[in-house]
DNA sequence: CAAATAGTGTCTTTAAGACATTATTAT
DNA sequence: ATAATAATGTCTTAAAGACACTATTTG
């Protein structure tokens, strides 16, 4: 095609104005609580890693870890790129979220963000990974409904998102906004009062909540949290840590039943009955 | 902030190279197509808006429509921008699909796209809109599974797509690929041999069309499809087309009866039955 | 009446939830 | 023995699928 050849080399794609493209990633763990009975099991609690911000705008506020785009690689690559510098963990579970681009989200100029969620096990973080004198923290999330409000041609359901870690504790009051339009059904989530988090990232982690949550309904993101091998347990208080509910252990056993495969393993030595070690059932998990 | 009013000051977003970033929409509907026999049903179809580019790159090919972000305006808002343009339509049914990047994927140079998914009710398209002289045409869709092969941690699923518009006939070998590593469960698609489509936009299509089918199954996409009110086999039809399967009447009335109200009018003067027209139930709707 | 679509009823299978019960371990 | 968790069993309810049946209209 010369046609197209000369057609390219007169184009100027520079004449129009360009913006930045950033990855902004919403990184969940489930962190281990110990219980100080020896009998007891240690507790779970979802955790998200936040960075402090060392210059402006929003110094010293915390922000997800991201960075900028750069020319030849793909917007997920940065991602990992950039995960990779925060966790030093590699193969790390990633999938897109909303791309966000509400003029003036960020002071410094016309920047779309490219939201994502990534989940890792956490035995697989070495111990000083965003636990060290680096500014990478991670906060416990609290993420509590508070109200549904249901009206006319839409819902509003509001909760309030709550990130600790020691003495930082960051906040926001979120809407989820369901509506139903002539066209169709529309889903919306704003955030307000963002207290301690730059950006709209407040906004994104409420988005990355949401979406952790029907992964782990729909496709089994409880598995990406947790190590290869694991009881029936830990897959039980990941899902519950998650989804913010109780579930009775002989229904929850038979709902996974059909994702898990039994392992000769044994996880014993605390004064209870011994449980047996699972793994994925890699077929099931390949026909959800 | 006297310090951040300073930095913004110094800060030169510009010193890195940008990209560009377009919206590119695959906008569905359904068109009844008549049958001769005056007893029987109209028949239906799924169709997608294509454009034929007048200029290079890919110069006779057809593209989605879409184009590039403005400054000051929302990716959203691009792509309900551009739809406007092409189709007239307001109000119309809009969700992101995910944001490709892959270098090279437009030889113009660093192009972004946000792929975007919008269902269109065929009764309120202009007769003209994709149907005059002008480039934009409605495709009929093929969207065939061919094979299914399950190999140790991956399945690959074949699809052959094929847009048809009189003589215009464009296709594409398809490839969804669902893996499972360590870190969990990966999607993926890809597109070969793409005749006639412009850029990558086979890819966005296929990632379009699996989008649309959760939708249908989860969200009741099926309903952005068809006018307020509609008939039972309205709507069967629609969800049929969509999911290229064939369900038994009682069991999809039965199925869908949660969601539809019953409306005091009917649709006769056809040599048969004439049938109840119901409309979408709101609060079935918002409680998905 | 015949052709065609509209709409209902019933039986079976499968999955989800409530709740009670048994099993095994370290101290 | 006891405290704690692990694991199974049973009954009920709700949804999904198969399939046979009845109802209504126009030419």
């Amino acid at each position: 095609m010369p046609d197209e050849k000369e057609f390219l080399k007169s184009y100027n794609i520079k004449k129009y104005e360009q913006p930045s493209v950033a990855a902004d990633i919403a990184v969940f763990t489930v962190k281990n609580i110990p219980d100080e009975n020896y009998r007891k099991l240690d507790g779970k609690k979802l955790c998200l890693l936040m960075i402090r911000r060392g210059k402006p705008p929003f110094q010293d506020y915390f922000a997800l870890p991201g960075g900028f785009a750069k020319k030849d690689e793909t917007v997920d690559n940065t991602a990992l790129r950039e995960l990779f510098e925060e966790t030093s963990v590699e193969n790390i579970y990633l999938s897109q979220l909303k791309t966000t681009s509400t003029p003036g989200r960020d002071p410094r100029g016309w920047i779309i963000s490219c939201g994502y969620l990534a989940l890792v096990d956490s035995t697989r973080l070495s111990v000083k990974s965003g636990d060290d004198a680096a500014d990478a923290r991670w906060f416990e999330v609290g993420f509590t409904r508070l109200s549904c409000e249901q009206l006319e041609n839409e819902k509003l359901t509001r909760y309030r998102l709550e990130l600790i870690n020691g003495e930082n504790r960051l906040s926001a009051d979120i809407t989820e906004k369901i509506s139903l339009g002539a066209s169709g059904r529309e889903y919306s989530v704003t955030a307000e009062n963002s207290k301690g988090i730059a950006f709209d990232h407040a906004e994104i982690i409420a988005c990355a909540l949401t979406e952790l949550r029907r992964k782990t309904i729909y496709e089994g993101a409880a598995f990406s949290l947790l190590p290869e091998c694991f009881t029936m347990t830990d897959l039980q208080q990941v899902y519950e840590t998650i989804m913010d509910v109780k579930e009775s252990d002989a229904n929850f056993r038979r709902k996974m039943s059909g994702f898990v495969q039994l392992t000769d393993e044994t996880q014993g030595g605390m004064g209870h009955r011994p449980s047996k070690l699972y793994k994925r059932n890699i077929e099931a998990f390949l026909n959800i």
